[in-house]
DNA sequence: TATTGTTATACTCTATAACTATA
DNA sequence: TATAGTTATAGAGTATAACAATA
């Protein structure tokens, strides 16, 4: 044990923010370490099975490169929870299909996400934590547009224009 | 202009938290760049303007590897704006000490990533930026010790103990 | 013997360009 | 010619081990 002193950018709301997203993704990591899936499989199992996807469809929904998909697709195929399936109306595209075991793997992933989420938000009751997902909502629906109808059919846009990193 | 459905995942508190980290480090990413700073830099600058520390203990804050450290010694102190001086006590041991320069330019990039927070969290009035930053807090308070005494001199364990990856 | 700082090496992840097959 | 998918290569970032100087 030491004594610190701690630097005012530690304490802002912004570094808080940063910080427990970090902490929540840390969670959201060894649940899915725990599944044997990465965080980009995760994603690209839960995209195409919510529609029917190209990989090309699914590089953009994930604002990352194409070419990062094929390995991803790759593994998920090889476990048998993903398959390629020629679009006939287009030859070159693959539509992704989710198997029956792959919806199994996907469901059970969200329970544990949605446990290890609870846990880490416990310190907060009920309330307030619909309050923080409030906030959040507030604070993202300017930068997200399909957050504005959430859990409907909504627009999105292909690219979002900024810097194209590899982040969910 | 393509109609999605968003998977549930996507709509969940702990995405949400993660996906408010991700753009607030990237508002904060736009800052430094602009600087002339990377992530770590910022913060070693920020940790040993607070305190005296020694490259190993700028590693133990920031949880991550010593060796990690050295380039990014080098980088602050070729720009002038940290000094490496010898303990005299346990000659060993570097010193860290930023310069008046140093002090300076830290000034600056607090001040414009406050900015950059504030234009972060533009969407929210200023009763609901205080909730939040309550919110976070108190959600983080278990997880950081160093928190539960923000701004003061407080108590901190050297490691966390769990996985000791690279970021702040 | 343990610790601070340093260097070198290997490994992972990502970005870029080039290639094929279809349109 | 343009697009979907694939492959190969190079680069950045990180982890690991080994080393010199000091305690």
């Amino acid at each position: 044990m030491e004594v610190v002193t701690v630097p005012d950018v530690m304490a802002s709301t912004g570094y808080l923010l940063f910080k427990a997203g970090v902490l929540a993704q840390r969670g959201l990591d060894s649940v899915l370490t725990e599944m044997g899936l990465s965080y980009r499989e995760f994603l690209v199992l839960a995209f195409t099975s919510a529609e029917e996807l190209s990989q090309q469809d699914v590089a953009r929904r994930l604002s990352t490169d194409p070419t990062l998909i094929v390995n991803t697709v790759d593994a998920l195929e090889a476990r048998g929870v993903l398959e390629r399936t020629r679009d006939p109306r287009d030859r070159r595209r693959y539509v992704l299909v989710v198997t029956a075991e792959g919806r199994k793997l996907l469901a059970k992933t969200a329970k544990l996400a949605a446990a290890a989420e609870g846990e880490f938000l416990a310190p907060l009751d009920d309330d307030e934590c619909r309050q923080l997902g409030c906030l959040l909502r507030t604070v993202l629906t300017p930068k997200l547009s399909w957050l504005a109808e959430a859990e409907t059919d909504v627009d999105v846009e292909a690219g979002t224009g900024t810097n194209a990193r590899a982040n969910g």
